[in-house]
Parts: C-alpha cells; sequence; structure tokens
RNA sequence: UGGGAUGUAGUGUAAUGGUAACACUGCAGAUUCUGGUUCUGCCUUUGGGGGUUCGAAUCCCUCCAUCCCAGCCA
C-alpha cells in the first residue's frame, strides 16, 4: 500500500517534456490528441545504457498519453551503417519491454520524397550545387567568431543547379565534387545556418535500397522531414543538438510541408565509472580488452542482459534518474540500488560456497544424505520451497571460520555455536591446517534437535552460515565482475581513458562448489548466491557440462566495513 | 574571444513569488534463519554580488563556472 502511494506521489511531479506536452495537449496543439515520438537510432553501432534513457523517455511518453512512438533506423550515412546492427537494435528495444508496433521506418524510405523537395528548394532559388572543395567550404565557413563568406556558386542559375544536381544523382560526378546547399545565412552566428549540406556524393551501397542511390541526405535534412512526414508531434533528442534546431524549424516550413513538429532536447546520461562513445566502446572491442560488444561489463544493452541485469531495472534506474537538461553525472551506485532492489524481489536464492574448506560433523552418521527444505525466495511467498541435501561433510565458505576470532566477529570459531542456512546448529570442535597453516578443515558437532534452523529450546546463534555437501557438490566457473574503469572519469587524468582500465574487472572462481539444483541453471534466471550476491547463467560460455555463471552485482555489503573495522582487512 | 544552453545537499531530481523536498550515497541504531531484506534516525543544499517585493531557488541586472557547436557524421 505505501509502496503504490510513493508510486502515486513519484508520478504527479512531472519532468520538463511532460509539461511540454500536457501544455501542447491543453491547448489543442496536438493534432486528434495524439502524441507521436519517435526512437531514432543511427544503426552504425550497439545500443548502450544512454540509448536506454531515449528509449524509456520515447517510449513511455507514448505509453503515459496513449500515443504512439515510432522505431526510425536514421540511416543516411551507408558508410558507417550495417543490417548487423539493426538486428540488435530491435533486440535490444524488445528487451526493454518496449514494442513499436507496426512503426517501423527507416530514413532511407523517403529518398525520394526528400529528392523531390531538394529539387523544389533548388527551383525556388533556396539550394544550390556548390563546387568548392571540402577544405574551401571548410574556409568558407568562416569560425565561431567570424562569420563565413558566400561561395562563388551561390548564384548559380537556378537551370544549371538543377542539371548538376541531376548529374550527381545520376553519378556523373566523383564524390567530393560537387554539394547540395542550402542557402541560408553565411554570417550567421549559429555555424549550422551557414548554408547547411543538404546532400553528398557517396558511392556506397546502401542496405536498403541498394546501389538506387549515389547522393545521400544529410541529417539536417533528413531528420526534421522524416519527422514531418510520420506525424511526429514531438521530436526528442539529446543537448548537442540544440544548435541543431533552427535548421530543423527551417527543414520543417519549407513550403509543402504541412506538419510542423518541434525538437526538445534533454541531457544525455552520464554514469561515472562508465565511458559512453560509440568510438571508445568499438575501440575496447577492437584492441580485445574486453569479450566482444556483450561483455557482462560493457554498457551496451547486450551487456547489461548478458551480464544479468533485468530490464525492469534499467527502466526504474531511468525514472529515477529523470529528465532535464542539465549535464550531469549519475552515480554508479544508484545502478546498482536498482537492479538489487528488483533481483532481490524475483531471484531464486541457491548456496554456493565461493571459497571452500571442508566442515566435517563428527556426530552425524557416516553415509547418510538428508533434504532439507529450503526457502526459493523469502521476499516472495509464490516461489515455494526446494530440497537440499545435507551430509557428514560440507563445504563452508573460508571467511566463515577463524582461528582468531576477532571481538564482534560471529560466525564460526572453536566453541562457538552458529547456524547451517535451513539445516542444524552446530558447533567447531577443532580445525587441521596445511604446512603453511591455512586451515584445510574444521570439525563440529551438531544439534539433531535443530532440524530446519531452530534449536527445541529456542537459544538463539549470531551466525549463519551456507554451505553445500561435498558429496553432492557441483563445480562451476565463476566470473565475477567489478567496474571496468577504477576512476569515475576514465581518462580526466592522463587524457588517455586507456590508462584508469581497472586491472581487476574481472576475476575468475573455479573451485567454487554449488548445491546441486543449480545444475539446471540457464541463461535468463535470475539468481542469488545467498550471502554473495545476484548472479546469472552466462548466455555465452555456459554449457551443462561446463557451467559459467556471471556475477550480476554483489548484495548490499556491511560486512567488507565491518571487516575492517575488526581490523580482519 | 561568436552563438546556444545550464547552475538547488556528495550524486540525481522536485518545488514557478509564500515553511527548500524526495531518492541514492554516507553515518548511527533496531529487526532478521542471508553481516542481505525491512524499519528508524542523523548529516549536508538554492554558484557570487546587487536589485524588485511584506516575502525570491523562482522576477530583473551583473559577474563567475561548466557544457555544446567550425563533418560532404548523426
Amino acid at each position: 500500500m505505501e509502496a503504490e502511494n510513493k508510486v502515486t506521489e513519484a508520478a504527479e511531479s512531472m519532468n520538463f517534456l511532460e509539461k511540454i506536452i500536457e501544455d501542447d495537449l491543453a491547448a489543442g496543439r496536438v493534432p486528434d490528441g495524439v502524441v507521436v515520438t519517435r526512437f531514432p537510432p543511427e544503426p552504425n553501432g550497439y545500443l548502450h545504457i544512454g540509448h536506454i534513457k531515449s528509449i524509456c523517455i520515447n517510449f513511455g511518453l507514448a505509453q503515459k498519453y496513449r500515443g504512439r512512438c515510432h522505431l526510425r533506423l536514421d540511416d543516411t550515412n551507408p558508410a558507417k551503417e550495417d543490417v548487423e546492427y539493426i538486428d540488435s537494435i530491435k533486440r535490444d528495444i524488445k528487451w526493454m519491454g518496449f514494442d513499436w508496433g507496426i512503426h517501423e521506418y527507416y530514413a532511407s524510405d523517403y529518398y525520394d520524397q526528400l529528392y523531390e523537395i531538394a529539387v523544389r528548394l533548388i527551383k525556388e532559388g533556396k539550394a544550390y550545387v556548390d563546387s568548392l572543395t571540402p577544405e574551401q567550404v571548410k574556409e568558407y565557413r568562416g569560425t565561431l567568431t567570424q562569420p563565413g563568406k558566400n561561395s562563388p556558386d551561390r548564384e548559380r542559375p537556378i537551370e544549371e543547379n538543377l542539371r548538376l544536381f541531376e548529374e550527381m544523382r545520376q553519378g556523373k560526378h566523383p564524390e567530393g565534387r560537387y554539394l547540395l546547399r542550402a542557402k541560408l545565412d553565411m554570417a550567421s552566428p549559429n555555424i549550422n545556418m551557414r548554408d547547411p549540406a543538404l546532400y553528398r556524393i557517396k558511392f556506397e551501397s546502401h542496405p536498403r535500397t541498394g546501389n538506387k542511390w549515389c547522393i545521400y541526405p544529410m541529417y539536417d535534412f533528413t531528420h526534421p522531414i522524416s519527422d514531418a512526414i510520420e506525424g511526429i508531434t514531438h521530436s526528442i533528442c539529446t543537448l548537442e543538438f540544440e544548435d541543431h534546431r533552427p535548421a530543423y524549424d527551417w527543414a520543417t516550413s519549407i513550403d509543402g510541408i504541412e506538419h510542423a513538429p518541434h525538437q526538445y532536447e534533454f541531457a544525455r546520461l552520464n554514469i561515472n565509472y562508465f565511458v559512453m562513445s560509440k568510438r571508445k566502446l568499438l575501440q575496447l572491442v577492437k584492441l580485445g580488452l574486453v569479450d566482444g560488444w556483450d561483455d557482462p561489463r560493457m554498457p551496451t544493452i547486450s551487456g547489461i542482459r548478458r551480464r544479468g541485469y533485468s530490464p525492469e531495472s534499467m527502466r526504474d534506474f531511468v525514472k529515477r534518474v529523470g529528465v532535464a537538461k542539465v549535464e550531469s553525472v549519475v552515480d554508479f551506485s544508484l545502478l546498482e540500488f536498482c537492479v538489487r532492489e528488483d533481483l532481490n524481489k524475483r531471484a531464486r536464492r541457491v548456496m554456493v560456497v565461493l571459497d571452500p574448506i571442508k566442515l566435517v560433523i563428527d556426530n552425524y552418521p557416516e553415509g547418510k544424505t538428508e533434504m532439507v527444505e529450503a526457502d526459493n525466495n523469502p521476499e516472495d511467498e509464490n516461489a515455494g520451497k526446494r530440497l537440499v541435501p545435507f551430509s557428514r561433510e560440507l563445504y563452508i565458505e573460508r571467511e566463515d571460520f577463524a582461528v582468531n576470532p576477532p571481538k564482534g566477529y560471529h560466525r564460526l570459531y572453536i566453541g562457538n555455536e552458529i547456524r547451517l542456512k535451513h539445516a542444524y546448529y552446530v558447533t567447531a570442535t577443532s580445525y587441521e591446517t596445511d604446512a603453511d597453516g591455512n586451515v584445510t578443515l574444521v570439525h563440529c558437532t551438531y544439534d539433531p534437535e535443530s532440524r530446519g534452523g531452530a534449536s527445541a529450546d529456542g537459544r538463539k546463534v549470531k551466525g549463519t552460515s551456507h554451505w553445500v555437501s561435498v558429496h553432492d557438490a557441483i563445480s562451476a566457473e565463476i566470473r565475477q565482475y567489478d567496474k571496468l574503469f577504477s576512476a569515475e572519469d576514465p581518462g580526466a587524468k592522463t587524457g588517455n581513458y586507456l590508462d584508469d582500465l581497472n586491472p581487476d574487472s574481472l576475476k575468475v572462481v573455479t573451485c567454487a562448489k554449488l548445491e546441486s539444483s543449480l545444475r539446471d541453471a540457464r541463461p535468463g534466471e535470475y539468481l542469488q548466491f545467498m550471502r554473495s550476491g545476484y548472479y546469472m547463467a552466462d548466455s555465452k560460455d555456459s554449457r551443462p557440462d561446463h557451467l559459467v555463471f556471471n556475477r550480476t552485482v554483489t548484495l548490499k555489503d556491511s560486512w567488507e566495513k565491518m571487516k575492517q573495522k575488526m581490523g580482519l582487512k
């Protein structure tokens, strides 16, 4: 009940985009009252957590106002784009739980219309074919502080422009020879308005249009017109496009374009200890520093999925981050909080001993195995129970026994009684060590009256350990991931983000002992290894005969601090 | 040094002229068959300076800081 109230309260607080939409709706500025947004990725790479924010905003807004959100692949640069990316983008959006229905569009769908509009602009004297070289174009553009100057071709006769543009389309001119430009204002303080390029020549085969075109429209021309064609009401993008808004408004006000959508900008998502730029992510992959785009340490959606983050937790994260225009850096701990909060409710609890030592119960019958009942999830009464084999010889966590227990240590030590989770109370009696003095085995006795983990006389113990029966244990490879970078802002100090790579971002545990129910673990199932963290079987490498688990996130760990206080570390 | 934007606890986000708040983090404590969860409490905030006003995070002026823009990328 209380949780519901909180949600309601949070929903009452609107972000600036919601305010704009509600104002527009109230003022009747939205045709038929149907809000139409779009998510427009360029298919030139894998989607990452930054895109998750955009996906949630665009699809979320459409959902909230009962409108629709289009998926539009912004495929106007065939040199950089690939179908491989289109497939991954669609898969990732679906995984996030959003659906564009029939509204799957491509900027390339509009090439014919775009071409016609360009021709019309030429006819109206509003666009011209420029023969300046790329270097000259740059030179003529001026600088941030100095105005540009007009190209000598700016006053080229309309007929000649028409002929040249047609020849460009027919492939009669090499790349870079000509450029179709809008005739705006070379002296504009906004560089984007200094006669922006509309079309460039590119002899590049397109994934969808093949070799039909050898001229391709530029973003500033394509995007606003695509929005207009699709009837987008609110075109939402990131802050760096603010300077392009005048160009956007120019394009949507071209004669003959009926519908004039508006562009709004929000701050992109930044998270400390992460790099988000496609260039850097690509470099990490190419240098082999990670195991591909879907490495569980990568901030890509495919990496996040493989690591075991849930889409629900990602949506919650975006909601908590909020939407604003301030450039900000969200704390990684918020992400982890959201993941833990969601997984706590749904992850099946299992017992896994990561760093085992043997525990022998001297007064427990040899050769006997009994099944103890264990909750699958104490947070979910519908999760049911399972039976776990218990016997005389068990594995427990090395950390759960101390020869010289410091004050505050309430795990196993000689003379101390603890509970074996779901099973019995045991009291340590002696231990054995190897030549180096490392504990190899602990002897204990158990209280047969404490079956199920509670004693008949009601006495309490302070510690509870998880365990795995030696005879029934299975093995697996466990990959414990940590931050990929050890600096909040990778590269801030040295200028090279690779200098801040965390050398310990992956630790592989091979000696772990797992309860036998994990034999059937499959990718997609959320697991909690009790007292350790959340884990998921690896979708790439885990096989029935060689199980591999990825650590999604550790449990919140106050034990680490405790250890420091006690001088154990 | 042109243009565009943005400054609210450590972090993120609310409050649009009327008692500055929520979440995360951190720190205490309680509960607990996970040193998890849950619960309670605490810490810390309007970039600076002026002005308008009974009253300013909010309006005005000014200064400062930060981010974005000079692709035939998106």
